[in-house]
DNA sequence: GTTAATGCAAAAGCTTTGCACGCGG
DNA sequence: CCGCGTGCAAAGCTTTTGCATTAAC
């Protein structure tokens, strides 16, 4: 059922997703891709990450707190989590997960999957108090 | 500092905030407000509650791709997480919590808080099949 | 009596959607 | 040529804010 064209506003977008090393937002990948494509909109960014959402190309990371962003399934590889840096904003992606922890949950409750987000200071930083 | 007032929509808000098992989104602490002051505004339930959020009387409950909750300080105690029921849509406070989970965090990097959140389902909704 | 808090409504973000046109296949 | 994808603008939602009034102290 794949329809779909394959057109520059949709590989601008993917690829800037791809090409960056964190998650990015619609806000972001709009800027960056119209250094591409600059008559791009807003709405074909929404729609675009949807596309890529449901095929998988993408994936979104809520991080609490915050406006949804996206990051390449590529690039992110399996599972992992994320890291905020309180001063800089930054979201970084954490490659190890914790076992076990599907322990905590009650007796009879079944999970599927869950999410962990670190917030701190990361080491561009931490040195700077 | 306290300058704040005793009114009867921010005690009706803060009950309604304490009574509840779960974390409650601001449309339904309107709505259970309201049953006790008709006029209350939705206005006045968000003011309401920065206000007890900064107080330390209630807390913000972030769940990923889901608008906020909050709930009581009290009812919640310390630290914990939550488990959302991906068939009920309910949130649960999970009491423990995993242990060395700042350990994930790359070398260099300084972890003040975290969040987590299990998804899956709940015991009455394990059974449903 | 002061003045913080409320309620209403308008405004401000962010995200989605309707519609006509253009481009991809 | 056919119709999906795009761009624009308007609509929807959630959350915030301005202002006059109300009520707490």
């Amino acid at each position: 059922m794949v329809q779909a064209r394959q057109t520059k506003q949709q590989a601008a977008i993917d690829r800037v997703i791809a090409h960056s090393a964190r998650p990015l937002s619609p806000g972001e990948i709009l800027a960056k891709a119209r250094r591409q494509i600059p008559t791009l909109s807003l709405a074909t960014v929404y729609r675009t990450l949807r596309r890529l959402e449901e095929s998988g190309s993408a994936a979104r990371v809520e991080i609490p707190g915050q406006p949804p962003r996206f990051e390449s399934r590529l690039a992110a590889g399996t599972h992992h989590h994320h890291f905020v840096c309180q001063v800089c904003d930054r979201v970084y992606d954490i490659p190890g997960c914790a076992r076990g922890i599907e322990a905590l949950a009650p007796a009879g409750f079944t999970v599927e999957s869950h999410e962990i987000v670190l917030f701190g200071r990361c080491g561009a930083c931490v040195g700077g108090g």
